[in-house]
DNA sequence: TAATATCCGTCATCAGGAGTCGGATATCTT
DNA sequence: AAGATATCCGACTCCTGATGACGGATATTA
């Protein structure tokens, strides 16, 4: 099956969230409850993005997240390959999986590629300003 | 994570196979062993892609699996329904999952939609012929 | 000093992916 | 008729990865 991750779903939106309140930092909890995210996972992920330098962390009581980044200046595959790591939809192009076994008989690999690169050029296109 | 199963990776070998030996019907063993896929995971996808009107089977000797279609009138996407059901990137729009607990308060549902459709699209245009 | 934040590693749980096993049925060759 | 070669089908195990829970440390403000 393809599909997107809760991470990846829970990071978006806080994201979207957070971008839509520049003036004040957003807290975790107020973010969870918001959104009905788990606390403790969602946590997480905001230590992520701020690590990847999406997002700017203020310690302390009034603290919280503030964006480091316009919404047009993050892309939906920057958020995944954040939260997820180098994206792939074939493992034999992930690069945190061995060598296909079928790498010699393979005959849909590379035309499968071309479909692959398609996919991640929608997602690198597509900023969160657009969501 | 985004990716496609080894189901569906085997699936559209299979089919590229049985496609490029029409005159002849193709065995399960045979394919199986050309490509390195184990034996009896083959055998169900093949099954699968007979009942959904992909393949005709052959019993007995000599018999095995033949094309029913052009490669041209098979996509990604029909492969990929076939084996793993209906194809959704976001759980909210997934009919095999219950309904989404954020939604009501999901800011980024509708505009991710729009994504999963172009992703979705992308895979209904290539074809087996293309691949 | 108390309250409210972020920060971080570790562990538990569980569904789905991947593959195995045993046995039934159909067809061709000898 | 018998044996070999196929497809067919259900049930089962195994294991990774997704998801989330817990405990405790650090920083900032009132």
């Amino acid at each position: 099956m393809i599909r997107l991750s809760k991470k990846a779903d829970y990071s978006l939106m806080a994201l979207k969230h957070i971008l839509s309140k520049e003036n004040q930092p957003s807290s975790t909890r107020e973010i969870a409850q918001t959104y009905g995210i788990p606390f403790e996972v969602l946590a997480k992920l905001l230590q992520q993005l701020t690590r990847k330098g999406f997002l700017i962390s203020q310690h302390g009581t009034k603290g919280g997240y503030s964006p480091a980044k316009l919404s047009g200046a993050i892309t939906v595959r920057d958020v995944l390959e954040a939260i997820e790591g180098p994206q792939a939809i074939l493992d034999c192009s992930n690069p945190r999986k061995g060598p296909c076994e079928q790498e010699k008989s393979c005959s849909v690999r590379r035309p499968l590629a071309r479909v692959e690169q398609k996919v991640l050029d929608l997602l690198g296109k597509t900023t969160l300003g657009e969501i």
